[in-house]
DNA sequence: TTACAATAAAGAAAATTTTCTTTAAATAAT
DNA sequence: ATTATTTAAAGAAAATTTTCTTTATTGTAA
C-alpha cells in the first residue's frame, strides 16, 4: 500500500473530529457551489455551531493551512478532506440483508460521494434474489462465498435481523472481509483485528427521547 | 406532565453513557429470555466489551442498585432502562419524506420497542401519497398543518432529500413540533429551544474508513 | 511603507469522560 | 458464626476532548 498523501495529515485523529469531518465536507461543497472560494474556520463556525477553534484543530487533520486573513481554500479544502476520509477512493463492500433498510442502503445514491460501492447484494430470501435495487442485483447468499474469493472487498454491509447477525458476520470475516459496517442492534464478536463500526439507531433515539423528556421538565 | 419516576434517576446523564444504554437494553433482553434473573456488571462488561466500573456507572444513572455478590435484577434493570429512556412511553412522531429510507424506517417494527410510534408519513410526491407502510399512511404533505392542529405529535422524523431540510423543518416547528430527528445531511437551523437530534450516517462511513485505512498502512 | 485588523497556529486551561483504587456490603462456604 | 470472595459504590486519577489565550502571519488600507 504506503499511498502518497499530498498533505502531511495526522497520523491519529480523535472519532469526534472523524464523525464531524462529512459535515464540513457537505457544508464545504455547498459553498463551493456558490462560488465561494475562500472560506474562514470562524465563518465555517458560525454555520455549523461549532466553536471556531474546534474547526481549526478538526481541520488540521487534513494537514492544510489556511491563510489569516484569507482563510482556506475551498477546493484545497474539500479535496484534502476526501483525501484523509477515503472518500474519493473506490470502497467495495458487500451488503448482506437486503430487506428494509438494506434497500434503501442500495437505492442511496449519495454512497458515491462517499466513494462506498456496494458491488452485490445477499439474501436468503427466494423472492428478493434476481432483483435489482440502484442497480445492485440481490444475490443467492451462498453466492457470497463464491464471489469473494475471485473480488478483494474488505467492507461488508450487515443488515440481516439481529438474531443471524453473528453468524453472518463470522461468514463474511472467512470470506476476506476486513470491516463490518453493523446496523443490527447485536452486539457482534469478531477477532480484534476486524474492524465493527456499530451504527445503533437507537442510540439516537435514546439521545432524543431523553432530551425531549428533560426540557418537559 | 410531572411524571413519577420508579427510581432516583440522575437529572442529567452524558451523552455517550446514554447512547450505550440501548445496547444494554438490548443484551438484558436477551439473556431475559434465556432466564437469566440477575445479572453483574463484570457480565454484562465482558458480553459488551465495556470497562465493568464503566458499566456500573452507566446504569446508576437508572437509580436502579445492584446487590454485591449477586448483581443487578435482570427484570428490575430492563424496566428502569426503559423508564429512563422513555421507550415505554408511546413517544408519537410525524415521518416527512417518504422514499428510500423514510419507507425503511416506517416499515421498521422494532420502533414499538423504542416507544416509537409514527402516526403518520407526509410526501409531496403524488405517486407515493396514499399508500401504505407498515401501516403507516402516506398523506399529502399539506395535510401536515391541519392534522398537527388536532394532535399534540413533539416528535418529526426528517427524511426528504437534503435541499428542502431546513424548509420542511421549519414548516414542522410550525406545526408544533419540539424534536426533529433529522437523517439528512444538512444543517438545519432553528429555535434554540427545539431539538435537533442528527443522525448522519456518513459520520460512521468517515469512522469506518478511516480505521480501515489506518489499519493497512 | 506602515499601522491595523482578521485569522490560523500553538499551547494552556478547563471540562468531560473513562479507568483505576479503595471501601463496604452481601452471599456462600467452612 | 466466621471467614473469604465477589461485587457495587464512591471517590481519585488519568486520558481525552473542548474551550480559552497568546502569538505570529497575512492581507488591507491609510
Ligand atoms: N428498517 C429500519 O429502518 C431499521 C432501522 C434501524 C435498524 N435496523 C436494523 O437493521 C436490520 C434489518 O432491519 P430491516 O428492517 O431491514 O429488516 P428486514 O427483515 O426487512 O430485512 C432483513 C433481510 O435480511 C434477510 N436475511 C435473513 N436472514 C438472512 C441470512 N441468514 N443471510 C442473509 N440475509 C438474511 C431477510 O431475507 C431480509 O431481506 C435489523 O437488525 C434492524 O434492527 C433497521
Ligand atoms: N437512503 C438511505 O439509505 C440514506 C442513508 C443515509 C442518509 N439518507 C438521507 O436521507 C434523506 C432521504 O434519502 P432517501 O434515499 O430516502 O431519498 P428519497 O429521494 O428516496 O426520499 C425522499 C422523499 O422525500 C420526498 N420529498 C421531497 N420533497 C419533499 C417535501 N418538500 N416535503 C415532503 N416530502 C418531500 C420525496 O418525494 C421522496 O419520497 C437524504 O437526506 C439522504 O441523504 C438516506
Amino acid at each position: 500500500m504506503n499511498e502518497k498523501r499530498k498533505y502531511k495529515t495526522k497520523s491519529h485523529a480523535p472519532e469526534p473530529t472523524l464523525k464531524r469531518l462529512p459535515g464540513y465536507l457537505y457544508f464545504l461543497e455547498q459553498v463551493k457551489e456558490e462560488g465561494v472560494l475562500n472560506i474562514s474556520a470562524p465563518t465555517i463556525g458560525k454555520e455549523l455551531d461549532l466553536d471556531p477553534t474546534q474547526v481549526v484543530k478538526d481541520l488540521a487533520v487534513t494537514g492544510v493551512k489556511g491563510k489569516p486573513r484569507v482563510g482556506y481554500n475551498t477546493y484545497e479544502l474539500i479535496h484534502a478532506l476526501e483525501d484523509f476520509l477515503g472518500f474519493n477512493k473506490v470502497n467495495e463492500a458487500f451488503l448482506v440483508g437486503a430487506g428494509n433498510l438494506g434497500s434503501a442502503l442500495m437505492a442511496y445514491q449519495e454512497h458515491q460521494s462517499l466513494g462506498l460501492k456496494i458491488l452485490a447484494a445477499f439474501d436468503v430470501d427466494e423472492a428478493k434474489i434476481g432483483q435489482t435495487i440502484g442497480g445492485i442485483h440481490i444475490l443467492e447468499y451462498n453466492k457470497l462465498f463464491h464471489l469473494s474469493g475471485r473480488l478483494n472487498v474488505k467492507i461488508g454491509i450487515l443488515t440481516t435481523p439481529n438474531h443471524v447477525a453473528q453468524e453472518v458476520a463470522e461468514d463474511l470475516v472467512n470470506c476476506g472481509i476486513k470491516a463490518i459496517w453493523n446496523f443490527t442492534s447485536a452486539k457482534i464478536n469478531l477477532p480484534k483485528e476486524i474492524i465493527v463500526q456499530n451504527t445503533s439507531m437507537s442510540s439516537y433515539a435514546a439521545v432524543l427521547l431523553r432530551r425531549l423528556n428533560d426540557a418537559s421538565l
